[in-house]
RNA sequence: GCGCCAAUAGCUCAGUUGGAUAGAGCAACUGCCUUCUAAGCAGUAGGUCAGGGGUUCGAAUCCCUUUUGGCGUGCCA
């Protein structure tokens, strides 16, 4: 039995019981099931959970909360619960203080899960795919792969920590009109070092980043001028060959020191060797869901409801990208058999999100909406000294990813990128240079290196962290303590809502604000020196403490320094 | 034009899915180290929750509308 469900179902147990108990005696009206919800209030004298039962009920019953409340308090039965003390309160609400039995319990399944505090089996061993960062192999990665990265990686944690059975996937766009591109790009470099500049014509919307003049250099010093000659088609070929291959080593390279690993780098070039791109299609036109028009062949978008209609194969024979998109995310489902699947995209992508997931979830289909998520994550706006900077691969001017981590810790980085996915996220260049205490990482971190070097100090005297079956954990009583106890207590049903929400910013609110309690708490109350009984009992919670932050950074992808 | 996301303290953002007096962190001001890490703590000040309607016991939260900003609306991905 374990102290959080036992709390809170404890208390709408105790509230159904008292509610028929007092229809019984005639208080209350006989009905069902009371409905309300019991929450953790935000003001500490309205105690540990407070209940809006009476106040939903008022209406139904036709009796003013108040009159409801006192009912089912009179009512109540308390022994062999948590409960210690209920109250009345406001425009109805009924109040419920934990006994300190509680408080132990939440110390001692601290200490019995350890680094497994905090998980749950709600995913119940689901399969679910994250796809995540997927940046394009045509260039650097960039600052919004940076935040995509951070959030797909802890959000696969999360998910991880919450029952399911996680897969982190990196898509490869390694075919298509953008490699094409790329390779046309290089090719124009090279010829302009061998013939110089004006000798050809750079490609219309190519890129003009300096990665490819040095990609152009590199194949010069390999082969000098023989593909000058060469035939067009294959002097792209080969160099793509080339190219590609490095680029997502570079990517592999530098989200590795980024601390992210995928499972699988998906290769989109696979889709369309084995000839599942082109027998997507034909099970589409086979449904009647396509039309040809002015020599493309179209998916009729628009009657599954989507706004627009979307072409498959284009007039030249080519698949796009949005044919390829649903081969891929068939081969997720069908082939690969994931029950669920994520894709964290940029908000440049979000029409996109909404007609592709009209397509996926349509009788064409059958993708069932609640198993594909599409989490769009708003743009990060890039500024310096409060002026905004565009920036684009297409121009080269994007400031990547590898830059920034050459300014900027992993922690910090890490910490700074994981917040809300929907909003907005200004990331100031000026600031994050100068990003040491004023980010919020480095009060957490110090929190667990305090910790650490107390639980040190106390050794050298002799006092080792005891077992917290052994320890009278009743002294801790005050304020502080009990307000840290509470926070600690609230990690397994913190990961549960970031897994609901999709949302592993939580994750770092919540570790804030296990740092600050614990801050408190270091202030106000002392160990070293104390009676051995306090003196134990207050170090058991320090290092519950640490285990908790430890498992928050965890997830995050965040080191817990032990010194700083 | 249409669609998606947003607008909360000077700045960056929370707000437990409709609950009690709207909260943190920076920045500003005032205190706290001969005692376990001051990268910390305690306190002061700061608000028409973009504006206006509506729904109800009760709205920052839900609905309508106006305004402002970001993004999308390719035979690009």
């Amino acid at each position: 039995m374990n102290y959080i469900d036992t709390a809170k179902t404890q208390i709408d147990g105790i509230l159904q019981a008292a509610c028929a108990a007092a229809a019984e005696k005639g208080l209350l009206p006989s009905g069902g099931p009371l409905s309300g919800s019991v929450e953790i209030p935000r003001d500490l004298s309205h105690g540990d959970y407070a209940a809006n039962h009476a106040m939903a009920a008022a209406k139904i019953m036709h009796m003013s909360p108040a009159a409801i409340a006192k009912a089912l308090v009179d009512c109540m039965d308390l022994t062999d619960t948590y409960v210690g003390k209920v109250e009345i309160a406001g425009p109805g609400f009924i109040n419920f203080t934990l006994n300190q039995d509680w408080y132990s319990d939440v110390i001692r399944t601290v200490q019995r899960e350890g680094k497994d505090f905090g998980r749950s089996d709600i995913g119940g061993g689901e399969k679910v795919m994250v796809e995540f960062v997927s940046a394009n192999p045509t260039g650097p990665m960039t600052i919004g792969n940076a935040r995509g990265g951070v959030l797909g990686d802890a959000l696969a944690s999360v998910l991880d920590r919450a029952g399911y059975s996680v897969w982190r996937e990196f898509y490869v766009n390694n075919a298509g009109n953008q490699v094409d591109l790329f390779g046309r790009s290089i090719e124009a470099r090279y010829l302009q070092l061998c013939l110089g500049e004006d000798a050809v014509e750079f490609p219309d919307n190519g890129y003009h980043g300096d990665d490819i003049r040095e990609l152009a250099a590199e194949i010069r010093n390999l082969h000098g001028d023989a593909y000058v000659s060469a035939d067009t088609e294959e002097r792209r070929k080969a160099f793509i060959e080339y190219a590609l291959p490095r680029n997502i080593e570079r990517m592999k390279r530098d989200l590795a020191r980024y601390r992210i690993h995928f499972d699988q780098w998906f290769l989109e070039s696979d889709l369309h060797d084995s000839g599942y791109v082109a027998e997507t299609v034909d099970l589409l036109t086979k449904c009647g869901y396509t039309y040809e028009k002015d020599g493309a062949l179209w998916l009729n978008n628009t009657a599954l409801g989507a706004d627009k209609d979307e072409v498959l194969r284009r007039s030249n024979g080519f698949y796009t990208y949005y044919a390829v998109d649903i081969a891929y995310h068939r081969n997720k489902f069908s082939v690969r058999g994931f029950d669920k699947v994520i894709d964290v995209w940029g908000a440049d992508h979000h029409g996109h999100a909404i007609r592709f997931k009209s397509t996926m979830t349509s009788p064409a289909l059958g993708i069932k909406p609640e198993n594909l998520h599409f989490l769009i994550m708003q743009m990060v706006r890039l500024t310096r000294d409060g002026e905004t900077i565009k920036v684009s691969k297409r121009t080269g001017k994007a400031l990547t990813l590898s830059d920034l981590l050459d300014e900027i810790s992993c922690d910090a980085c890490r910490f700074f990128f994981n917040a809300k996915p929907d909003t907005h996220l200004e990331f100031d260049l000026g600031l994050a240079v100068r990003q040491d205490s004023e980010n919020p990482v480095y009060y957490v971190q110090y929190a667990h290196a305090r910790i650490c070097s107390l639980i040190a100090a106390l050794a050298a005297e002799g006092h080792a962290v005891g077992n917290a079956e052994d320890i009278d954990l009743s002294v801790l009583t005050s304020d502080t303590e009990r307000d840290l106890i509470r926070q600690l207590s609230m990690l397994p049903e913190e990961i549960k809502l970031s897994a609901r929400d999709l949302d592993p910013s939580r994750i770092n609110r919540y570790v804030i604000e296990v740092a600050a309690r614990f801050h408190r708490f270091y202030n106000a109350c002392r160990i070293k020196g104390e009676e051995k009984s306090v003196l134990e009992a207050r170090l058991k919670l320090a290092d519950v403490t640490r285990q908790v932050i430890r498992n928050c950074l965890d997830i995050i992808g965040v080191s817990a320094p032990e010194k700083m």
